[in-house]
DNA sequence: AGGTCAACCTGAGCGC
DNA sequence: TGCGCTCAGGTTGACC
């Protein structure tokens, strides 16, 4: 579900209950998410402080004391959701009674922090996942192992896209999903990117000339930078850490918009919808070349 | 080595 | 109402 702007809203959302507070009770209502949770999860985790709260990818990590840190991926359809009472409410985090937080069908941890909150995390296709892994070795652990740089880094400009994209001959659709060479986007925001670019999806990764890569570049940083500023898209699971829904669906130029009119100035195009690796791709005919 | 594709899960929406 | 089919924001491992 979630791509970096959802993710990044989510992790904004759990800031002020999580930074600088310290777990209090957790419970797992079953046994695994995508994988089995690590041995004693919720008691290793119980009375812990989290010393910062950030984001890799489209992971949410929170570095703990003891030296471990927490890390939560929402899969498709995974959520956090904050409960809280009349305090937190000030804070801008409220959105629902505690009450009976956390007993739903889907809900599979419940976290208490002395913010005081209830943070539940619910998956009702269970992709996500939650572990522990070492602070320290953190990169090299075999989930982050191998990531591609952040979009909004330094890191990731015209000469590293270049190189990374250089003699691939899978579709840049494909090539820009694949977290090895950049992480952060998912379906949604490739296809918006490619979009603003004016860059077919069908387009071998390898063959994008080199003036062409700075719009690109262009093009993925404005998509995230617009996307994160409307608190995300939400079309079905997604909702931000305090219940609200993202606005970001409301500017698609070409998701879910199959047979719709291209919205480029001047441009009479219908988008259409095709299927890439076993995913859904959309994209404009006439002005994406 | 690089690239494609099914599998993992559950639910919603649609046509009949 | 209900059945069967398709689709869904991600990642991984097996296969060509």
């Amino acid at each position: 579900m979630p791509e970096l702007p959802e993710v990044e809203t989510v992790r904004m959302g759990l800031a002020p209950v999580l930074e600088g507070r310290k777990f209090t009770k957790v419970v797992t209502r079953r046994g695994d998410l995508r994988v089995p949770f690590p041995r004693d999860f919720a008691k290793r985790l119980t009375g812990r402080l989290v010393k910062r709260l950030y984001r890799r990818a489209k992971y949410i990590l929170a570095d703990l004391d003891g030296g471990e840190t927490l890390v939560i991926h929402l899969g498709m359809s995974g959520r956090m959701s904050v409960y809280a009472e009349g305090r937190a409410r000030k804070i801008g985090v409220y959105v629902h009674d505690a009450a009976g937080a956390g007993t739903g069908k889907h809900d599979h941890v419940v976290m208490e922090t002395d913010a005081p909150a209830t943070i539940v995390f619910t998956d009702h296709r269970r992709f996500g996942l939650m572990t522990l892994v070492g602070t320290e070795t953190l990169d090299q652990d075999k989930l982050f192992k191998g990531l591609g740089p952040e979009p909004l880094s330094d890191a990731f400009d015209v000469k590293y896209l270049k190189a990374a994209l250089d003699g691939k001959r899978t579709p840049i659709k494909s090539a820009l999903l694949d977290q090895r060479v950049v992480v952060g986007l998912g379906n949604i925001y490739v296809s918006e990117a490619l979009w603003r670019a004016g860059i077919s999806p069908k387009r071998l990764a390898g063959s994008i000339s080199a003036p062409r890569i700075v719009p690109l570049l262009r093009a993925i940083h404005a998509v995230l930078h617009d996307a994160i500023a409307a608190g995300g898209s939400s079309l079905r699971d997604y909702a931000q850490a305090d219940g609200n829904l993202g606005e970001f669906q409301h500017c698609f130029a070409v998701y879910d918009r199959a047979g719709s009119p291209c919205r480029k100035k001047g441009c009479k195009g219908t988008i259409k919808r095709i299927v890439q690796a076993g995913r859904s791709t959309f994209y404009c005919p006439v002005c994406q070349k």
